[in-house]
DNA sequence: CTGAAAGCGCTTACAG
DNA sequence: CTGAAAGCGCTTACAG
């Protein structure tokens, strides 16, 4: 007998979950090979495939992005670019676009989009900062001219919120005219016949949208259309205070107001109790998009919920994703999703009186 | 000849920065004394500190955190708990936590707190999710129950934005006071002799101080101190609405009214228009806080800009620091810092007419 | 199509 | 007070 061996030196106490290497060992293949589907390469048997998406099943398996991105070296980076949005509005997005990245291990780049940059200079700008792919919101991917400059230079590009997606670039939105359509119908079922609308900016082609479900809506409930009835505005709440004034000061006001979202309408509200009307008593106003305006008021604004994060998560996933099948030469198809809204029904609309 | 050895098998392109071995040979010492430099542990010569120092800044060498959090194991779990926050605040808030620890490689959980939790209980919460530290933004910070259980279950807090800083405890914060000592003064500068104060809630200790800084200011300024110019508020608009309506039906009206945050300047705004009186040609409106809100509405606000990302940021990081030093025996003094203000002029006020 | 080896940059656990 | 060794969990670069 030499004597006892020296209990081996660990350099460190296990950790927590299942590693690459209990994955392999359960499906009896190779840690690379594990590597190569968790991150979809091609060039692995079906069947070998299939039995370690088992295996990472049955042990719950999670990759490690500290230990990945020391050994993979190469990060995704990826920029959000935006415009004049609601602050309300870009800090909900943002939210679901940070939780992505950070999930995923992706660098995001913030930036405001320069007013009167021109397309080619901004696609330099993206490329001087080694971007691999960029996140438009609305109004910014309703510009054809700057979707072009930017695909030109190699980027893959994300819509998020457009009326009109483009064929080749992904896309996430919501359906604007039938969330729309829903809203004004719910408006006619509480019995109102004269039914405004405060329009969408018109450089946003989700506006064109909301304003066919309205229009579709009235025609449905057997209500005229009144052209004097749609007051044009720009989702900033100083533009639907004039909308709301023009409205109010019509012949025959309407008796409902349908913004299309929640700072016009909380300017509505503003411009109702300047005249002197109770709301909902004596005013219906209803909004679009359920951010932080919609519930700061009062009342509280009954509007469409916009899954905003979620749509920004969504729209960086996919990006995450196409760029870093990108890398390894496999290219994906462009993804065209549509999220689901929802009516909230809060205390702003009421029945005809 | 035996022949040309191979070429080494390198695993991967060299990567960009300079890494701890680096520093270590230019330093002339062992990858190990500059991991302890780093890490701020006792027990490095302080010579031996000092050279590694010196290779650290001339190598530009920043920590991998990767690799350091691979190695670490253990993350530091940050709680953020809130309450009833404004929307606004809260995202602008959360934005600053996220950046920092991100940056910092630590865990945030953001929890609502239960509205009648027993303290005790959400000790024991914050302990069973296995959380080091808790962020507590007011009104939390100043409730004293809460501090004391989760202090005795050994959790490291950091009160913000708080009026009343306990001595154990960090803290970041601005100067209520004098920020409202500002804005009263800058009001009285325009010729306003009846300003009207729309207060905070009672149970933020904020709220006093800025109530105080008014006081002082009318003081200074010469002016009256009228009682039925200070209208009780909560930080709601709705509480804005019903306040100013209170002072907009006093016999003689204030012809300034400040609000203690730009939720209720901007519901003092409403109920000016509801009474047919001009923002700001018939009376002067300022708000606090220059949340979204202030931007929102028009016209826009003249407001106290805090800087809530910031103190959100700070917040976060000192905890992390606090709880890293405390993994290694080396318990930090508490830290009391207060930020920098800002009266931000915008379209709200206007001299007397 | 699959695997063995090396290495990413740092820290833990020891030993001196 | 300081350092040599091992290892964190994964990927790259090869070789078969």
């Amino acid at each position: 007998m030499t004597g006892v061996l020296p209990a081996p030196r660990t350099a460190r106490r296990t950790r927590g979950g299942p590693t690459i290497a209990d994955v392999a060992r359960v499906a009896g293949v190779s840690p690379m090979t594990v590597s190569r589907v968790i991150n979809g390469e091609a060039y692995v048997q079906p069947d070998t495939a299939e039995k370690v998406q088992v295996a990472i099943t049955e042990l719950g398996y999670v990759p490690n992005p500290a230990a990945r991105s020391l050994a993979g070296g190469r990060r995704c980076r990826l920029a959000l670019l935006y415009t004049n949005p609601s602050a309300a509005y870009l800090s909900e997005f943002l939210m679901g676009c940070l939780a992505q990245a950070s999930a995923s291990d992706a660098l995001l780049l913030v930036n405001a989009c320069p007013p009167n940059i021109a397309p080619a200079e901004l696609a330099a700008q993206m490329t001087a900062q080694h971007v691999d792919a960029v996140i438009l919101p609305s109004p910014l991917c309703d510009n054809p001219a700057i979707l072009e400059a930017l695909a030109s230079a190699g980027l893959t590009l994300v819509q998020v919120a457009t009326g009109h997606p483009v064929a080749e670039i992904h896309a996430v939105t919501i359906d604007d005219a039938a969330a729309a359509h829903e809203m004004t119908l719910h408006l006619a079922a509480l019995g109102h016949r004269r039914i405004g609308l405060i329009e969408g900016a018109a450089n946003q082609t989700a506006s064109a949208l909301r304003r066919q479900g309205y229009d579709r809506a009235l025609a449905e409930s057997g209500l005229p259309r009144d052209p004097t009835l749609v007051a044009a505005g720009d989702f900033s709440y100083r533009s639907g205070l004039a909308a709301a004034e023009l409205l109010l000061a019509l012949p025959e006001p309407p008796t409902a107001i349908f913004a299309c979202n929640d700072d016009m309408a909380a300017a509505a509200v503003a411009v109702a109790h300047r005249h002197h009307l109770e709301v909902p008593a004596a005013l219906t106003v209803v909004g679009f998009d359920d951010t932080a305006m919609a519930t700061t008021i009062w009342p509280e604004l009954t509007t469409i919920r916009q899954p905003v994060a979620d749509m920004a998560r969504l729209a960086t996933e996919i990006l995450i994703e196409a760029t870093r099948a990108g890398w390894q030469g496999r290219p994906v198809a462009p993804r065209h999703v549509q999220l689901d809204y929802t009516l909230i029904k809060r205390g702003s609309d009421g029945e005809l009186p």
